[in-house]
DNA sequence: AGTGCGACCCGAACGC
DNA sequence: TGCGTTCGGGTCGCAC
């Protein structure tokens, strides 16, 4: 379940391992992955090369002579670099050969990975990419940009930080631990959120990525050939995937619940409705 | 426009 | 043990 700082720690270890390599040749085992024309996807990719890798959101920007390749991981999409001899293995939908003898693999269980391949002069007027809110990290990240966008929203906070238009980077484990650091109610409406809070949001979310960004960095030094970064902040959730474990802070038991259909973890006393 | 919800997928976890 | 069912994760598209 790649978040930003996955998708981070990805662009920097691919940018390390397949920047100006010949691509020789690209094999589409599973096509509704491309949302571009598959013959237009692989003329753009054969013959030439990566010549570097660009991050807006969750969206990995892979820059080519005249194209970006845009790739986005959704939950399980992961690239792994392996030597072309090896066999491919189950759940590998895309293949990308270099000359050198070497893979890139796209590697997604569930399939809800995209790509979609544009025109370099297009970038500014595709959607996916323009739309994207500020980034925890950026410094236009404030409360004066979060309380005009909370304004008027009836949403619970939990949905709002969930959406890429608003703060672009969060999914659904950081919002959980976002708001358990801000110790806010996650049902909490968004228009009652105040300029404090929203302090609070700002500087839990940098942690909390900045602490994943770091630690994503540390696990990729284990990974020998191939990578396939899933990131161990598992090991400093406070509520995530926590229902009945004692809170961290507190120790009363971690409540589970449903908001805007995904599941929400926090902690009723640390996380009181003010 | 803002909001709510099913669809997309499939492996893991769960219930019987 | 083996079957069927439910769940989850990000985003889009459709309905209200």
């Amino acid at each position: 379940m790649p978040e930003i700082a996955e998708v981070e720690t990805v662009r920097n270890v691919l940018k390390e391992k397949i920047l100006h390599k010949k691509i020789k040749n690209v094999n589409i085992l599973y096509s509704k992955i491309i949302e571009s024309d598959l013959d237009e996807f692989k003329n753009a990719l054969i013959g030439n090369e990566f010549e570097d890798i660009l991050r807006k959101g969750k969206w990995l920007i892979f820059a080519l002579k005249a194209h970006y390749l845009l790739s986005h991981l959704r939950m399980e999409g992961k690239y792994f670099i392996k030597d072309s001899k090896e066999e491919i293995v189950k759940h590998e939908h895309i293949i990308i050969s270099f000359a050198d003898g070497t893979d890139l693999r796209y590697h997604d269980t569930r399939k809800f990975g995209r790509m979609k391949l544009i025109k370099k002069e297009d970038l500014d007027k595709t959607i996916e990419i323009t739309k994207q809110g500020k980034e925890p990290l950026d410094k236009e990240l404030t409360s004066a940009y979060l309380l005009s966008k909370f304004k008027g929203k009836k949403l619970p906070i939990k949905t709002v930080l969930l959406d890429q238009e608003i703060i672009s980077g969060l999914g659904n484990i950081y919002a959980n631990e976002v708001l358990f650091a801000s110790r806010i109610n996650p049902s909490k409406k968004a228009s009652l959120i105040t300029k404090e809070e929203c302090e609070k949001i700002i500087a839990s979310s940098k942690k909390i990525v900045e602490k994943a960004i770091l630690m994503g960095g540390t696990t990729i030094k284990s990974y020998t050939s191939s990578l396939g970064v899933t990131g161990h902040y598992q090991d400093y959730l406070c509520v995530h995937k926590r229902e009945g474990l004692p809170c961290p802070v507190c120790g009363s038991p971690i409540k589970k619940i449903k908001i805007g259909g995904r599941s929400t973890y926090y902690c009723e006393k640390c996380q009181k409705d003010r």
